[in-house]
DNA sequence: ATCGCAACTTAAACCAAACTTAAAATGCGT
DNA sequence: ACGCATTTTAAGTTTGGTTTAAGTTGCGAT
């Protein structure tokens, strides 16, 4: 169990670092909001301690950065005491859960583990090519440096029999053998609209044709 | 399973070597980009660790030389933590996976084995020659060298009973009716049209005339 | 050497496949 | 029942693989 722990005051930082890794979890230290917004981006962690005020870069604003990278690790943010609307902000910018310090650490400890067993929970299933990545959970699908964006149920069963497949060349038939239950509409264009659905909405590259043989899934254009 | 690490840094290079013995990886090792590339070119890797950042040729150019050889054994880069387009730039030369330094050997291990057996489930059905290859799940060709080229039904199906009946003599009668489902085009001269465009995008020797006979399957020059 | 036929080469025509758009139908939640 | 989002149909347009066709080359038999 890897955590993040982001945290100016260094002192209270070490204290908590030293009982996190009591509890056995592997801690990351970062004292301030840009360093800490490139750990987040970078490494993999199952959980993130952020506290709101930090130097630098607001916890705020990079905690609204993980998310809209696509970033899902459970985030327990710290706030003062008497800070009511920071919790407010913080769940809505995508915390996970609050701890108003000061705290005891047990609480921390409790928290954290309630927070990383829920997110566990759902955890996200995912389906992944050339840093494309669908989430069979969500339905959501991510390209590289942008947020994951939802699919409606056919774009999303046409992206996961192509994601499933990767490389392969795959006639409209079998694409729709595969989408719908029954012998299905033959002459029906509907194959071709969803390509040119995804295509618009991911970029020309992500479906490549080849005429009279089927479609292959290719590589997302910058 | 044999792995070639690329990482000008010494010091590093040797620790992650020792990691990577340790774990059962025959490792080679590699310091600048001319030489990683020389490597790659000649010697079969079921794995290729790659530092982006190198003296002499930069890794991402020695990548897309790689891919575009043909070569797709799969590739994991290290990127600087801060470098988050390398990343995405990475992806898009042809790079299986990412990490940022610095990085758990853990992590290392864990990503490179997943890289791997990913490649291998991806394992597509080859008709081979003469280091020419159809994959008959893309219905692309490849030949030494070179990166695979997609192709148009016809010359698919044309090179597909060539493949099949290597060194065999196929009169143009037989190859017709093998390509065309009934009673052919007799007085036409397509597979003739045919022959010369795959001649013309692969070399003259990749298809013999036997005048008066019919056509054999030959080695494409370098 | 020359003639005739098979194979080669090139370019243009054809036509089904794929693309694109917008509108119509469907279905789902309130 | 209504409004909204999704799916499907439909029609017009573009594209490019296939085929035809006509002219050229070159092998091999006489």
């Amino acid at each position: 169990m890897r955590v993040l722990l982001v945290e100016d005051d260094r002192a209270l930082a070490s204290d908590v670092k030293a009982a996190l890794v009591a509890a056995g979890y592997a801690t990351e230290l970062s004292h301030d909001g840009v360093d800490a917004q490139f750990l987040g981006d970078e490494e993999p962690f199952d959980a993130i301690i952020l506290d709101l005020g930090l130097p630098l870069r607001n916890g705020l604003e990079v905690l609204r950065h993980w998310r809209e990278q696509g970033n899902s690790t459970p985030v327990l943010i710290l706030t003062a005491r008497d800070q009511w609307h920071e919790r407010v902000d913080g769940l809505k910018a995508g915390a996970d859960d609050y701890l108003g310090k000061p705290f005891h650490t047990e609480e921390l400890l409790a928290r954290l583990e309630a927070v990383v067993r829920r997110h566990h929970g759902h955890a996200h299933n995912l389906l992944e090519y050339q840093g494309m990545q669908l989430d069979t959970d969500t339905q959501q699908f991510t390209l590289p440096g942008r947020p994951p964006e939802s699919l409606t149920g056919i774009e999303y069963r046409l992206l996961r029999l192509l994601l499933m497949n990767p490389d392969k060349l795959l006639s409209k038939n079998s694409i729709s053998e595969h989408i719908y239950e029954e012998e299905s509409l033959r002459d029906s264009n509907v194959i071709e609209v969803y390509v040119n659905r995804l295509r618009s909405r991911f970029g020309k590259g992500i479906i490549q044709t080849q005429r009279g043989q089927g479609y292959r899934l290719g590589r997302p254009e910058s």
